[in-house]
DNA sequence: TTATTGATTGACT
DNA sequence: GTCAATCAATAAA
C-alpha cells in the first residue's frame, strides 16, 4: 500500500474537488497504542459562509468551529447531539471556512480494535458507516480537533486503488430536509455499491 | 435569561 | 416507521 501522505496542495483545491478526490484515499490513525487504517468511501462538501448548511454559515465563528478557519490540511472535529463526534477535512486557505465531512470509511487495518470501540455494531459494515461511527471506531475526538492531517497521530495517504468518475455517486447532503436551497445542493459523494457507505442512498 | 435545534445513533413498535 | 439520549451554539425573549 502506498504510504505517501497527501501533500499540502491537495487541500487547497476546490472543496468539491477535495471531497471527490478523498474517496479511495486511506485515513490513518495512530493512537499511540496501535495504528488503524480505513478507506474513505463517503464524504460531503461544506462551502463556508454562503452555505446555509455549514457551521460557518453567514461567517459564524465560535470556539467549536474555530478549526474550520485553519489552513487546508487540518482537521475539524465537533461534538453533536450531545454524544457524537464528527470529523472534517479542512480545505482552502486560512480564514476560509470550507471543509469536507467524512461520512463513512471501510476498515483496512485494526478492525479488531474498531470492534472493541463499537460494541453495538452488529455487523462489520456497521462499524464505520456513519460520521459518528467512524470517529468512535478510530478513536477520534476533541483531542484531534485542529490537528494537522500530515502529522503522526492522524494522516491521509493517496489512493492505492483506481477510482474513475463513473465509480462516484452524488446526492444531496444528509440531514437537511429543510426549505433552504443548500439542502438540495449535490455535495455528497460516495463510492457506488460500496458496502460501507452509510445507510442513506438517495434523498 | 430561557428555548430550540442539531452535519447522529440505536432501540423499539 | 417512531423516538429518546444529551449538550453546545444559536435564537428568542
Amino acid at each position: 500500500m502506498s504510504r505517501a501522505k497527501l501533500p499540502p496542495d491537495f487541500f487547497l483545491q476546490e472543496t468539491i474537488t477535495v471531497a471527490r478526490s478523498l474517496l479511495g484515499c486511506v485515513l490513518w490513525r495512530n493512537t499511540g497504542e496501535e495504528v488503524l487504517a480505513a478507506r474513505i468511501v463517503e464524504a460531503e462538501a461544506y462551502l463556508g459562509a454562503n452555505d446555509a448548511a455549514s457551521h460557518a454559515r453567514r461567517g459564524l465563528r465560535s470556539p467549536r468551529n474555530e478549526s474550520m478557519y485553519l489552513p487546508g490540511g487540518h482537521c475539524y472535529v465537533y461534538f453533536t447531539y450531545g454524544m457524537h463526534w464528527c470529523m472534517n477535512v479542512v480545505t482552502q486557505e486560512e480564514g476560509t471556512a470550507e471543509a469536507v465531512l467524512l461520512r463513512a470509511v471501510e476498515p483496512i487495518r485494526g478492525i479488531e480494535s474498531m470492534r472493541r470501540r463499537r460494541p453495538r455494531a452488529k455487523r462489520d459494515c456497521d462499524l464505520t458507516n456513519g460520521p459518528g461511527k467512524l470517529c468512535a471506531a478510530l478513536a477520534i475526538g476533541k483531542a484531534l480537533d485542529g490537528e494537522s492531517l500530515r502529522g503522526d497521530r492522524l494522516y491521509i495517504t493517496k489512493r492505492d486503488i483506481e477510482i474513475s468518475d463513473s465509480d462516484i455517486a452524488v446526492s444531496p447532503r444528509i440531514g437537511f430536509e429543510g426549505a433552504a436551497d443548500a439542502a438540495w445542493w449535490p455535495l455528497r459523494f460516495f463510492l457506488e455499491g460500496n458496502r460501507y457507505v452509510s445507510a442513506y442512498r438517495n434523498v
